[in-house]
DNA sequence: CGTTTAATTGAAAGCAGTCAAACTATGTGG
DNA sequence: CCACATAGTTTGACTGCTTTCAATTAAACG
């Protein structure tokens, strides 16, 4: 595999808003640049490190995550194949919070110093990069929302509408069916609830027909009904072509 | 008063990491930009809008929100003076979410392509506009974790201890004095509470010594004990000069 | 197969929510 | 200057969603 095979799914997302030129898409390829493979559980960064790296999910899950003093874990941010992980890094000189994979991975390492000087002398890939970022906050923004004033059903299915998003608008899964690569547990704490909780909300929607599951792949019974139940709009997504499909919609 | 003078917490905390030349400087100085006076409750961004204007919070208080479907509200951050709104926005064509007054305030203006333009062309004020972006990131996620793995007395000493962190960083209050210039309804929205619970929340913090209140002033008793009560480090904020502070610590 | 990890279920307890009302401050108009 | 209105704070009693604790079942793995 090429490291233009590898970075198809991110260049693709960085171009999802505005498209680079040849010539930026080729000082990206060109970029110092080597792959990892990892195991699930590996640390892509742990609170306080000084990356030295950038990071790029080529394929494979990871998660955000911060430790309370006393103990418990929340999971901020899921991290699907083409997303970077370490924007949040490359300007910022000590980490405040951990990624960690959720799967096995392949990772592509990118020297913090070359993507922050490509990015900054780059006006084209400065937007991109900017317009990732924000969106990234923008999810972690709904997560607030998601954590702090929704009732444990919605909150679930809030997040399965979420992951499904996300996925279908990479082309890694079919908006009604997909692999959720997570745990009871940590779905708990992406949540904010407990395992055991996760547990009796599932099966509540389950024994709705709102989804069904068989291991860890869910499948929506039906979308619309769902996306109702969690109280779930893509707008904070920033999918590329929400604004027709909006439009379309009227 | 005059543009600079306005602009001056603006600048002072976009420079917190690693200064700007005049040249940079000036060039900030220069954009095309409004003053406006507003009252408190008035909406600077709704969710949808297509923003034209990013602004900057020259003097006091307001805060992001989001409404869920059945109507409650969360707040998702307080902005301060100094502080820029539309970084969010600048980049993304719809707002996500909305931004309200807190308290009478002054903001600045700025049309968003000319500041765009300006964020793209200087590597250094890109950096500083990025850094200021990703720190922002950085609280929402702490905010994740408030919301969702703490509980009311924690989460209620948490958000006090970061607003007189980030108060304090600006000069604008002594690290143990500060005016919360919130409700305990906002302070509920914002800590995703109740307002009943908020008040008893903040008078055990009173019983207990920890804090003492008149009207909306707020002092810390023993910063030290509220910071432990509150599970609150700074790391998160990326103040500048927190390394310093923490190896001096040891 | 035995071992480990994850999912599931039941019963009991608790933190925060809900509902309702009283109190306080501040401001307004007569 | 006082009656009244409004917004915010405070308190009490009760409810309930979610947690906690504990135990069982199912699936994954060497």
């Amino acid at each position: 595999m090429t490291i233009g095979d590898s970075l198809a799914l991110f260049l693709h997302d960085l171009q999802a808003h505005s498209p680079l030129s040849a010539d930026d898409r080729q000082a990206i390829l060109d970029l110092p640049m080597r792959l990892r493979r990892l195991d699930a559980g590996t640390y892509l960064v742990r609170e306080g490190d000084v990356p030295t790296h950038c990071c790029i999910l080529i394929s494979g899950f990871a998660y955000r995550q911060k430790l309370t003093g006393q103990g418990s874990r929340q999971i901020i941010a899921v991290c699907i194949p083409g997303d970077a992980i370490d924007f949040q890094n490359m300007f910022l000189d000590i980490s405040d919070h951990a990624v960690q994979t959720l799967t096995g991975t392949v990772v592509a390492d990118i020297p913090r110093a070359a993507l922050q000087a490509l990015v900054l002398s780059r006006p084209a890939i400065g937007a991109a990069v900017m317009r990732s970022t924000l969106i990234e906050a923008s999810i972690v923004r709904e997560w607030v929302v998601n954590v702090g004033r929704r009732d444990a059903r919605t909150r679930i299915a809030h997040i399965l509408c979420e992951f499904a998003a996300r996925l279908e608008a990479r082309g890694l899964a079919s908006e009604d069916s997909f692999e959720l690569p997570m745990t009871q547990e940590q779905l708990a704490d992406a949540t904010s609830l407990t395992p055991v909780h996760v547990n009796r909300v599932l099966r509540g929607l389950e024994a709705e027909g709102l989804i069904s599951r068989q291991r860890r792949n869910v499948r929506f019974a039906d979308w619309r009904a769902l996306q109702d139940v969690a109280d779930f709009s893509r707008r904070y997504l920033h999918l590329p072509g929400e604004d027709e499909l909006e439009v379309a919609a009227i």
